[in-house]
DNA sequence: TATCATAGTGTCTCAGTAACACTATGTCAA
DNA sequence: TTGACATAGTGTTACTGAGACACTATGATA
């Protein structure tokens, strides 16, 4: 005969600890674009496992600290880089039995996009170094895990949202020239835009504003634009495909 | 004076139960066409938490029988409906310390495309009903924990993947018409769609091929079309608006 | 003051979706 | 047997936004 119990009685007596679960972490491709170059964050793992690799930063949920997966994720990247607003997207789940040497684990896959100027690379405890490194398509890194996977899944999502969103565009410093982001898009897209069609699309959209100065150069200066802060990411109606 | 240990030491004194990790599981949005209306699959708990709750179908990762979170999610699809082989796409993943009752938990959310024919839904001894319920717009179900943001999370990847992809295809029978696919697009899409249009735009992809049969009605007959099994989903060049 | 380099524009082409009127072909009832 | 009907399927034009590319604009510099 069943016993019938409450759910309060059946919550009094869980204990997760009896379970066999697997580890649950969550990990990070921060991008940027420094030098005209695409680069994304890597840290030297200075514990086991992998002690002395190449891996994305990340970690372990606190579930005293942290209230939600968008906290740890914003703690971790406050740790690395001591920026704390930035466009931040979950990109993938990779769980099964061989990824980690210590069983079943589950890590949740961020890309952070954030702008280069200001920035101070923090090292700490879990690494003993902290460097941008250049992205670039078709390469072979020797990553920790499989981050190698992860972060061709974040390069891929950031690959696809150039071509039909403005989002590439938080990777810019707070004023840019229409040239300037042109050339980051690029960069992404790994092929030349043509200029009218890339500035006739971003201004009829409406995203960005004029600030009234001006980049001086060496030649004509150019036009100043911020983004405007409408929070959401425009979608284009046609992705854009470059070509030269 | 720090010892220095190795990787092998590391791994031979971890033990994962000493941890206060989240609980991780899987939960997934089952999607058909019945009757020319958007069904999703949901299951009346039987266990606690949120005994005699309607929810999606989900549950625990078992580490010993699951490689891969696939793993995970094919064999409950497989357990509540029989289906082996359909559309599974990776949603989003659900991680804060409120969404359950037990404590701290991640949930990666799955949704699956199938067919609805020769479907026979089966209850469990984790859930002890289960039935399609009509997915509209806007509606107010009560679900178990937080299982209406991921319904919702799952039914708005559906909504705009019907725009730039073939994807709802997986959610017809083997062959159909092209004004039953139509059909099936629009009630996703929630407004109807020009017939030429969306005939051109197929047919110029070329995902379908005709089967030679006919559909035979109280008029003229239909073509019978089945998908080309090429695998990947085809993406159109421009987003389908519908309008009337 | 002419040259250069980069900023920024005018305008045509092209591809794919939207609109809509049209034709085709079966069933069914008189 | 035939004509109304309902749904299948087509022809053709308009519209929209990206691509191509030649053009003009404007500051620094020699």
């Amino acid at each position: 005969m069943n016993k019938v119990i409450t759910e309060e009685e059946f919550l009094s007596s869980y204990n997760i600890h009896e379970f066999d679960i697997p580890l649950t972490s969550v990990d990070m491709a921060i991008f940027t674009v420094i030098d005209q170059q695409l680069k994304a964050l890597l840290v030297k793992r200075s514990q086991h496992p992998a002690k002395g690799e190449w891996a994305l930063p990340g970690g372990f949920i606190n579930i005293h600290e942290d209230k939600s997966l968008d906290d740890t994720v914003r703690r971790k990247l406050a740790e690395k880089t001591g920026v704390d607003t930035s466009h931040l997207e979950q990109v993938q789940t990779f769980g099964n039995a061989m990824r980690d040497p210590r069983g079943w684990s589950v890590t949740i896959a961020y890309m952070a996009l954030i702008s280069a100027d200001n920035i101070q690379l923090i090292a700490d405890e879990s690494s003993e170094q902290v460097e941008w490194i250049t992205i670039e398509n078709n390469q072979h890194l020797s990553l920790a895990f499989d981050h190698n996977d992860i972060l061709n899944a974040c390069y891929k999502r950031l690959k696809s949202k150039v071509q039909y969103t403005s989002l590439p565009i938080n990777l810019l410093p707070a004023t840019f020239t229409l040239t300037e982001l042109q050339k980051t898009f690029e960069i992404i897209l790994g092929s030349s835009i043509e200029k009218k069609s890339f500035r006739k699309r971003l201004l009829d959209a409406d995203i960005v504003v004029e600030t009234g100065d001006f980049r001086i150069g060496s030649n004509r200066p150019a036009k100043l634009y911020k983004a405007k802060k409408s929070g959401k990411e425009h979608l284009f109606p046609r992705s854009i495909q470059g070509s030269k």
